[in-house]
DNA sequence: CGGACTTTTGACCAGGCTCAATAATAGTGG
DNA sequence: CCACTATTATTGAGCCTGGTCAAAAGTCCG
């Protein structure tokens, strides 16, 4: 088990028919009771997907709601021209196709071998609507992913490429730090295209970032495309944009 | 009145205390009854900002929750080194200030005078857990915000700089004509800087996109600030990102 | 080991930025 | 109403960051 979530998930009783679900799902533990949330992973099912296969393509109608367990996968938008914008990754414990649109604006697509509860929209939302606590949960997630967004706006709007692909890593890094405080190495298991691709630059502008965060001694690149993380502090000078 | 709303605000009670606020919240007026309508308006104030003032500063514990009645702000946060990006402009209707984080992200800073109605947080929240038809609309409108931004981080990662402006000009229109369908002019209330720094890019390329929009015959730019649509499909072709 | 794909690196190019000058516009006070 | 000023918008010239195109190096498979 080489992913970020690390030690945490492999200690779980892999074999447990809803073992993975039980962990991603625990935003949603201290809102309900025992009851009650086995009353809402009643509502859905586990399936797989397998990397380059999409959960739903921009323009699908939203029939279901997703909720990732493993994998990771990106959600963007096409231009007619063949342009792609990567709004943003999705990492397990993510829900994902909550929108109150009749179609999705975007396409959900797997990096890696991706496991995942799915829930009928329309199940789910009535679930929701009868459990308050869920929607302020629900409205929570939103507000932060808003915070997110916006976040990347400031990036995509202000920052220098270098400035950008520090800002992408910090996010790794913080996320891995989320559950282990000690973790210094995260893999990226998406391409420098799929990074471009989210950064608003292209592939080669990435690499050179990359390779130039190396040189100042920042980080380190690993096999198995990992980052280690060696000098924390003019990594978020750069990512805040302080020049220089 | 030559603002954007038009018609229908003028034709309301100005002298009734809540007679603004009332339109504004309309939001609201489908999932409340009138009782409960007038005991929400009962928890707020409201207040008016000269242009330059700010509603609060990133950074500021989030005290208050903001409804627009009258009057556009911007909403955008500062690098270091005074880089600005604008997350976006406020208008008549909107609410400002929703976060569940602790302090705001972003300045909220007035481009006119602004009338709005301020609510205390706590109180607001506390309506809206005790109405679940609120908290349905809030999730509603956070789940627009982030489908705006979504839209907007295509924008800054993927377009030209005359795609942006076709972009920003088309969704002004568009907010127009949902009001006023047949409106094909629209006052612009910031300035080439303010719209530079929402699309990322600089006032000087603003102003020259605006010239060769003009010249190709799309727009006509009208005094007072003012922008007039003269054909719309090129204009939308642009800002989906055809090439041509 | 071989082939496909990804990443890195190099050389050159261009879209948009910077700096600067001019023009238009909006206030302001006489 | 108009001159005067301050601010904003437009236009021009040159530059630079990051894009494009191409080649080499590395990686991951079977």
């Amino acid at each position: 088990m080489t992913d970020e979530r690390g030690l945490r998930l492999a200690a779980l009783p892999r074999d447990h028919p809803c073992g993975r679900c039980e962990v991603r799902l625990d935003t949603f533990c201290g809102a309900l009771k025992a009851k009650e949330l086995a009353e809402f992973k009643a509502l859905g099912s586990t399936a797989r997907a397998e990397p380059g296969q999409c959960l739903f393509h921009e323009g699908d109608t939203a029939e279901l709601v997703f909720n990732v367990t493993r994998g990771t996968l990106k959600l963007y938008r096409l231009l007619p021209d063949g342009r792609r914008q990567i709004a943003s990754f999705i990492q397990p414990g993510d829900f994902l196709g909550l929108t109150v649109e009749e179609v999705h604006a975007y396409t959900a697509e797997a990096l890696e071998p991706v496991d995942y509860c799915r829930f009928p929209r329309e199940r789910f939302d009535r679930f929701a609507d009868e459990h308050p606590e869920i929607g302020r949960e629900l409205y929570a997630m939103a507000a932060h992913e808003l915070a997110a967004a916006r976040e990347q706006i400031v990036l995509l709007g202000r920052k220098t490429a270098i400035e950008r692909v520090a800002s992408f890593l910090l996010a790794r890094f913080d996320r891995v730090r989320a559950r282990n405080p000690d973790w210094e190495i995260v893999r990226l298991p998406m391409t420098r295209t799929d990074i471009a691709d989210h950064l608003g630059l292209t592939k080669e502008t990435v690499s050179r970032a990359f390779t130039s965060l190396r040189r100042r001694g920042l980080i380190a690149l690993i096999p198995d495309a990992r980052v280690e993380l060696l000098r924390r502090e003019p990594l978020e000078h750069l990512a805040a944009g302080e020049r220089g």
